[in-house]
DNA sequence: GCATCTATGTTATGTTGTAACACACATAGC
DNA sequence: GCTATGTGTGTTACAACATAACATAGATGC
C-alpha cells in the first residue's frame, strides 16, 4: 500500500494540500480559495479539482456535514481504514479516530445485505471535553 | 417519549411530510418546493423551515452526503435511536437501519473523551444487492 | 510526428441554504 | 377587552457550495 508522502503532488494538489495541514482544522474550498489567491488561484474548479484527488489519494478527508475538507491526521501512515470524525459544535474542533470495531459491525451488516460498500461516512456533532469544561 | 403520529404538524409541516412520505425515497429541498408549488409555496425557506421542524421531531431524517431529506422509516414508530442509511449510487435507494450495537460503541468512545455525543450521521455508500446482481 | 492522457485556466451557471423584515394568529396575563 | 409574547408564515434578496463547458499546455508512448 501506498503512504501518503509516496503520491508526487501537482503544484495545485501540494498547495491546497498544504492549506488544508496548516489549517490544522477544516476548511471549506472557498476558504482554501481564499487563502491560494496570492499563489494565483482564481476559480473554486482549481481548488475542487485538487480535493477531488487528495481525497482519492486518502489524504484529505470530506466532512459531509460541514461541507468542508480537513487533512487526514495519520501525517506519514500508509494508508488506514475509514475514518469517523467527532465535531464540536462549540469551538469547531474536529477529531480523526479509526474506529475499526464499528467499521467492521457496518461491513458485516452491509454483507449480510448483499450491499457492496463502497465508503463510509461517520460524523459525531457534539461538544468536546474542553468546551464541556469550560462552559 | 411521543411517537411521530404525535406531533401536530403546521400546514406547511404536513404538506412537507406528504411529499417526502410519497416519494419514498430522499428528495432535495428543492425539489419539494416544486412538488409544492401547486400547494403555494413559493420560497425555499418555506420549505426549510418545515423540514428544521420534521428533523427535531424525528420524523424526517437530513442525509448529509446528498444534501436531502427522506421520511423517517418507522411510520408510526415511538422513536428509536440513531438511525444510519445505505445508499445506493445506481439506483439511488436509501435503505434506513437502526445499528444499535454501532451506536453504542461510538457512545463508548465519545464518553471515554469526554465528548458530549448530540447527533451521529452515520451513511454507507455503495451499490444495493439488485443493482449488484442485475450488473 | 502524432495520439492520448492528465493537469490547468477561465467564464458562466447551477444548486443549496440563509438573512432580514413584515405580517398573521394563538394564547397567557392583566 | 387588550396587550405581550411566541410561533408560524410570506417575500425579497443574497450568500455559500459545486459543476458544465470549452480552451490551452505539458508529458508519455507509439
Amino acid at each position: 500500500m501506498r503512504t501518503h508522502a509516496q503520491h508526487e503532488l501537482t503544484k495545485n494538489q501540494a498547495l491546497v494540500y498544504g492549506s488544508l495541514s496548516d489549517a490544522g482544522g477544516p476548511l471549506t474550498a472557498y476558504a482554501i480559495l481564499d487563502l491560494l489567491r496570492e499563489n494565483g488561484f482564481r476559480a473554486p474548479l482549481q481548488v475542487y479539482r485538487a480535493l477531488d484527488k487528495l481525497v482519492e489519494f486518502g489524504m484529505v478527508h470530506r466532512l459531509e456535514s460541514l461541507n468542508a475538507f480537513v487533512a487526514c491526521s495519520h501525517k506519514g501512515c500508509a494508508g488506514h481504514g475509514s475514518a469517523a470524525f467527532a465535531i464540536c459544535e462549540k469551538c469547531g474542533d474536529v477529531r480523526e479516530f479509526t474506529p475499526d470495531d464499528v467499521v467492521r459491525l457496518l461491513k458485516d451488516w452491509t454483507e449480510s445485505q448483499g450491499f457492496a460498500l463502497a465508503r463510509t461516512t461517520i460524523e459525531l456533532r457534539g461538544t468536546c471535553k474542553s468546551c464541556v469544561a469550560s462552559g
